[in-house]
DNA sequence: TTCATACTTCGATCGTAACCGAAGCATCTC
DNA sequence: GAGATGCTTCGGTTACGATCGAAGTATGAA
């Protein structure tokens, strides 16, 4: 009966909301300050120590003490993985904190994921890898074809200086929005830098979604076609 | 900032020490009764009939009622692929329930991860398919080869009824135990199936772990080779 | 040094939810 | 029908943990 691992442990530390909206928050992939992921959660200071502190505990956090700053961010990609993973499967049942506020739509649109590009735009760019044979996939599998790794080379992704990280070049990841795959690893994380570096998009303050410039979604969606008869 | 999926509501429902139990249980694949869990969770009857119905409520768990019995089971392999990943992550950080019991080292050798083989042998299995040429891995995608469906047709697999479910036919699940993949989908179940059919394996009462009978054990190891080269 | 900012620790309050006893339904057996 | 079993609902207790005020520590600025 006290076999296996404790799920229990790792579900209370989510399992509060101030808890996981700092989880949520630093699903943005830069890290915070305390300060900031008070006012993220809605508490105090103060309490928001002690929740960061649980967390720090339970291996989900890492802090770096910067100055007088503590920066917080998550622990490694695992964790985001994980809480990806649990943020589809909380929509796919209808758990959603949904006063669908004005900023919905934008992240539905596209928002980071971690380090990578979800949302429509994610999914999207996911499916015009596949369709132009830069990617294969097989089940939940992906992989990086030579044409795939010509084609990104010519936008600027240095696929090879990616390959010698320990890091899986390409995952899948479901996006909770779209209830589809978009890319993860560390070729999705190239690519979203590729975007903001060039200035097609840039980040938010205080949320997770992703802003396309005019142009900038221009030149995305042009580089990333899809077949006409799409029926979503 | 109310934004998105709501990590909090399900992840409080797993934070619970008796919830956890109870789903814990129920990755045996088995629908069990009201009485059955709260046994297993440690808890009343009363209490644990509250907890079922948080649980149904949240969209974890299935009721079915049979006589006067009421059967509860996860509610699909979404649930059960959820827990076996959060039990990696828990496995990851340590996070174990560990007073290393009895049972533990059969449970570590082969168990059902909610309908399919997991464990040292479940690993193992995977690996020699692999290695055999039935499966062929691609990332964290698996798929089953021509080859592997004459070899899994040989044992008694019907390979083109199971492609006909929607349910995906390969998939890889995380071992917590060997932090290595196993298989699951609908062929990581119909192979368990079959081994229990033909007699070399069967469930234990009250837990997760799976008996091998010596001479099912030599057939499974027989069948399923793996390189002596193996540093684990 | 003095003051301000960033954060933690302590202590006390308070609310919620886990828990069980007892009573109430439902279903099966005889 | 009567009695047993399986489970739920109700009511009241209890304990844990989330919360914040206040005080304490560390870093930086003046």
């Amino acid at each position: 009966m006290k076999e296996g691992p404790d799920i229990a442990q790792i579900g209370s530390l989510m399992g509060d909301p101030a808890r996981a909206n700092m989880l949520t928050a630093l699903m943005g992939g830069r890290a915070l300050t305390a300060t900031e992921l008070a006012a993220a959660a809605g508490v105090t200071l103060q309490t928001a120590s002690s929740h960061l502190a649980k967390l720090e505990a339970g291996g989900l956090l890492t802090q770096r003490k910067q100055g007088r700053h503590r920066y917080f961010a998550l622990a490694d990609d695992g964790v985001g993985k994980l809480l990806e993973g649990i943020m589809g499967f909380a929509a796919s049942r209808g758990h959603l904190r949904h006063r669908p506020g004005p900023k919905e739509p934008a992240l539905r649109k596209a928002r980071i994921c971690y380090d990578h590009l979800a949302g429509d735009f994610g999914v999207r760019m996911l499916d015009s890898l596949i369709e132009g044979g830069s990617i294969s996939a097989m089940g939940e599998g992906l992989s990086l074809t030579a044409q795939g790794e010509t084609h990104l080379g010519s936008i600027g992704i240095d696929v090879s200086g990616l390959r010698s990280s320990r890091r899986p070049l390409c995952r899948s990841c479901l996006d909770w929005s779209e209830r589809r795959a978009h890319l993860a690893g560390s070729l999705g994380k190239a690519l979203l830098s590729n975007f903001l570096d060039k200035g097609w998009a840039r980040r938010t303050e205080n949320s997770r979604s992703i802003f396309f410039t005019p142009e900038g979604e221009r030149r995305f969606l042009a580089l990333f076609p899809i077949e006409a008869s799409d029926l979503s």
